[in-house]
RNA sequence: GGGAUGUUAGCUCAGUUGGUUCAGAGCACCACCCUGACACGGUGGGGGUCACUGGUUCGAGCCCAGUACGUCUCACCA
């Protein structure tokens, strides 16, 4: 034979996905004759490159886009990247700086054009790699967030929303990023369980005291009191902003305390005065049940600061260094680097009373890794409450619908208490904030300059203000704020609401995505579709799992344990590849990534290739007889019924299930069983119509292996016959099988069969006798017209001489029962009778408590009484079907 | 700290409204087999008191309560 007896997928997947592209197979446009299937991909950062959770998200996207796409639907599938703001930023910015040139050495136009150029080299290389897995992606629409449309819808969803009054400007606490530069939403703030140090700082009493000094008994050393109370001690994790205090803040049910209200007390080291106030918000059994209170630096703070009319002292700079209100000693050193050195200073001066470590959280950056500042900044907000409440009743009343649906309470919880969302970024890669300042101070919004000028103009009341008075805010937006239009977006929904693409796709089919970014994004989808499309924006949601390698580890650059998508591919192909990840990617389940699965996806695609040699081999002769109806009626049904359970799969989103379900419809029913039932002898020809049914199952299963496997069903579809024009297994219908009636019974009848040819074999394995020995069956059974039926398939696959009907138990054979008939395989020479006797007397033990049990059952009243008819009946035929194996079983002791 | 969720074979997981013949799959494991499609293969086999305790029921892997351990997620305790 000509053929490879090992598939070689290197030579197959690129010839077939070029095909694919030229015959247009992936394009997709709006089809009135047609339902339209509609995902969009969740966009990449544009600097990214595949890694494993890729290559999962976008395989259960392409299976189910094929097989829509076979379903007759139209197939679209929306491609793009990210531009990602802060993580491209961050990108260039080291990159340039590998060239000697310092971000602030340049304009924003500067910065921005070589961002652009660096885009325009390196940018998308994801989406040309997911070509390689076989992603049927429309590449003619895709899409890039920062690209002049996506700009202009993510300007008119700004000036939409700011008009509303659902945007504002104000001086909120935000989390700072000191490393970034930039103020982050709550979204992409970590929290990190950490061991931290509380210091425990002596804040003395100004009334007791003049001077900045500790009172010390120079007799003993020890610090001295006045009035029962010299200090009050005060717990913080972080001594560096103590300069910013502006009091000391006790819980007015604080009996230690109470009398102390009112008094004032001096920030240790710097003396300043300030006083001791109560709040409700202070715990009492936390620390000492003091709280230092600086506004500028913590929430809680702040908010006690507004309610007791407190002054704001920042002493941060933007870039986590300290300014000049923490006096000349510390001015201009990091945080970190002040802590350490204010914690020396405040021991050797005596304030520091003790230092203890406790567990707390850290907040960190998800982009830098910096810890974050809790800092009062001048940002852009987006009201969240009135957009969140559409979007959690969509959940709930399941419009959207969340796989696995665990993920409704995690949705609800977010919901239901949803803040304002931090909109503006400190950075230039992203579309800057149209918000244009007059000199006055005052601004308007609007889309384009020249449309923010008239507004100003009106404003002001000023017709002489020219378009250079005008100046444009100077942030940026939030990536996610351009994403969250993105299934409007990339149909030009908001520059053109009507145009025949969004209302044909739009609302999207299925998302697909992980749970990590459920609030960043999918919320937000939801939010944005129902405020500007009135819609939401897709039906489905799957969420699937976390790619962690076979330990259970995340896969990191770090530990070097994330192997390379395209090496994969090239070792075991695309197939091998998708199928092996999906083999264990339950929706919701994180993924334990084993190479030993993609080796079984490479495995399948063998098989699937040598059944195809087997049959491509037969030779059809049209004088034989058709022999083989009762294995093609068999498949036929099992084959109706694996497709039926596929479909069932497909709709709970089960994707694996429905590839475990084809695999083993392929392998085991297909090849082991079929394939070895109708296969002729070495080199005679196979009957026409035979072959015929044959060809015809095996482009079934094309059909039904094609979303999982596109390149080996593509090939071998045109492998097994000449195709034209079309015909390609990407566009071929999907199967619509539906069980005949007597689908059961043709398995029944099938299975009892199988059971004569595993009794056999059994026996050949205990008797160590070579499958090639050919062996002699006698039966003694009350059902000879089945055994007749049925003997060449028995003889074939048992490897079988004779099949006769005995009367009585023939001598020296070794027997089992089956289906209540007596099997007897008789070996001269090589019977234990001991041994036979034992295991029939095993069985017989066995069979014997078993119809005890059921007998048990069946006599109990209450049973009867209340289990329903169908239980009972069956429970009836479990004890015949017991009572008739127990006197088959007798019978051959008997006979022994 | 709150909430959610999980604990079923060596590993990764199914197990639909409680009811078929000792609880299933894939991988792994053991034995035999290079049988003229495939050793990336074939045939057969071993392996689980369904985390623990108690309850409801004629009947519980499935329902209820509690315990232990794990995971995810939220959270302003300085």
């Amino acid at each position: 034979m000509s053929l490879a007896t090992t598939y070689n997928p290197l030579d197959v997947e690129a010839k077939w996905y070029q095909r694919w592209q030229e015959m247009g197979f992936f394009k997709a446009s709006p089809n009135p004759e047609k339902q339209p299937y509609t995902i969009v991909i969740p966009p990449p950062n544009v600097t990214g490159v595949l890694h494993m959770g890729h290559m999962l998200n976008n395989t259960i996207q392409d299976v189910l886009v094929r097989r829509a796409r076979m379903q007759g639907r139209e197939a679209c599938w929306v491609p793009g990247t990210d531009h990602a703001s802060i993580a491209t930023e961050t990108k260039v910015v080291a990159l340039l700086k590998e060239q000697g040139i310092e971000k602030k050495d340049l304009t924003r136009e500067q910065f921005l054009a070589h961002a652009f150029a660096w885009k325009e080299k390196y940018g998308g290389i994801i989406l040309e790699q997911l070509k390689q897995l076989g992603a049927s992606c429309d590449w003619d629409r895709t899409r890039f967030t920062m690209e002049p449309d996506l700009t202009d819808a993510v300007l008119r969803a700004f000036v939409s929303l700011h008009d509303k009054g659902l945007i504002y400007r104000g001086v909120r606490m935000v989390n700072w990023d000191p490393q970034g530069g930039t103020a982050l939403s709550d979204e992409e703030v970590i929290a990190k369980n950490v061991t931290g140090r509380m210091f425990h700082l002596r804040y003395a009493f100004a009334s007791n005291f003049t001077q900045n000094e500790v009172p010390v008994d120079s007799a003993t050393g020890q610090p001295l009191a006045v009035n029962g109370n010299a200090w009050l001690t005060v717990a913080t994790s972080r001594p560096e902003t103590i300069m910013a205090d502006v009091a000391v803040a006790v819980n007015p049910n604080d009996p230690r305390y109470q009398h102390l209200i009112g008094q004032k007390v001096r920030i240790p080291l710097i003396g300043r005065e300030i006083p001791v106030i109560a709040d409700e918000r202070v715990a009492v059994d936390f620390g000492t049940g003091t709280l230092k209170v600086t506004p500028a630096h913590d929430l809680v703070d702040y908010e006690i600061g507004q309610a007791n009319n407190l002054p704001v002292i920042d002493v941060l700079n933007n870039d986590g260094t300290l300014n000049e209100h923490a006096g000349p000693r510390y001015a201009g050193m990091d945080r970190f680097a002040v802590r350490r050195l204010i914690v020396k200073d405040l021991e050797e001066a005596g304030w520091l009373e003790k230092t203890e470590e406790y567990a707390t959280i850290s907040q960190t950056s998800e982009r830098t890794g910096a810890v974050i500042e809790p800092k009062l900044s001048l940002q852009w907000f987006l009201k969240t409450e009135q957009l969140a409440k559409p979007a959690l009743e969509v959940v709930e009343n399941g419009t959207v619908q969340l796989h696995p649906a665990k993920f409704k309470n995690l949705y609800r919880v977010w919901m239901e208490n949803p803040r304002d969302w931090c909109i503006s970024r400190q950075l230039w890669w992203g579309q800057q904030i149209p918000a244009y300042y007059l000199p006055d101070g005052s601004f308007v919004v609007a889309r384009t300059a020249a449309e923010a000028l008239v507004q100003a103009r009106a404003q002001s009341g000023n017709d002489a203000l020219q378009a250079s008075d005008l100046r444009q805010d100077e942030d940026v937006l939030d990536t996610w704020f351009s994403s969250w239009l993105w299934p409007i977006s990339v149909f030009d929904g908001f520059k053109d609401p009507e145009n025949s693409d969004i209302k044909y796709f739009y609302p999207t089919n299925d998302l697909v995505t992980g749970p990590d970014i459920l609030f960043f994004w999918i919320a937000r989808m939801i939010m944005a579709g129902l405020e500007f499309r009135g819609e939401v924006p897709f039906k489905n949601v799957y969420l699937t799992g976390i790619v962690r390698d076979a330990q259970g580890r995340k896969m990191s650059k770090q530990l070097g344990n994330s192997p390379d998508p395209l090496e994969l591919i090239a070792q075991y192909g695309a197939d091998g590849v998708r199928t092996g990840m999906l083999f264990s990617a339950p929706a919701g389940n994180d993924l334990l990534f084993d190479l030993k699965l993609v080796e079984q996806g490479r495995n399948f695609s063998n098989k699937i290739w040598n059944a195809f040699r087997l049959v491509k081999g037969w030779e059809a002769d049209a004088a034989l007889p058709y022999s083989n109806e009762l294995a093609v009626n068999w498949f036929e049904a099992r084959l109706a019924v694996a497709a039926t359970e596929m479909n069932e799969h497909f709709d709970k989103f089960r994707i694996s299930d429905a590839l475990l379900t084809v695999y083993k419809l392929v392998w085991d029913d297909f090849c082991a069983l079929y394939l070895e039932m109708v296969k002729p002898a070495y080199q005679q020809p196979i009957d026409a119509e035979t072959l015929r049914q044959t060809v015809g199952f095996f482009e079934t299963l094309l059909q039904l292996l094609h979303p999982f496997m596109p390149f080996i069903t593509e090939e071998l579809w045109h492998e097994l016959a000449p195709r034209t024009g079309r015909d390609f297994v990407c566009v071929a219908a999907w199967p619509q099988l539906v069980p005949a009636p007597d689908a059961a019974a043709r398995q029944t009848r099938m299975e009892w069969a199988l059971g004569v040819v595993a009794g056999v074999r059994t026996i050949r394995n205990q008797k160590q006798l070579a499958p090639t020995k050919a062996l002699e069956l006698l039966v003694k059974t009350t059902q000879p017209d089945l055994l007749q039926a049925y003997g060449p398939l028995l003889r074939k696959l048992a490897n079988l001489t004779a099949i006769s009907v005995a009367e009585t138990a023939p001598a020296a054979a070794v027997s089992f029962v089956h289906a209540g008939a007596e099997y007897f395989v008789p070996l001269e020479g090589q019977i234990d009778t001991a041994a036979e006797r034992a295991r029939l007397e095993k069985e017989l033990d066995y069979t014997r408590g078993f119809q005890e049990s059921v007998g048990r059952k069946l006599a109990n009243e209450k049973f009867t009484a209340n289990a329903k008819p169908d239980v009972l009946e069956r429970e009836r035929q479990k004890l015949a079907d017991a009572e008739a194996k127990i006197a088959a079983l007798e019978a051959a002791l008997r006979a022994l």
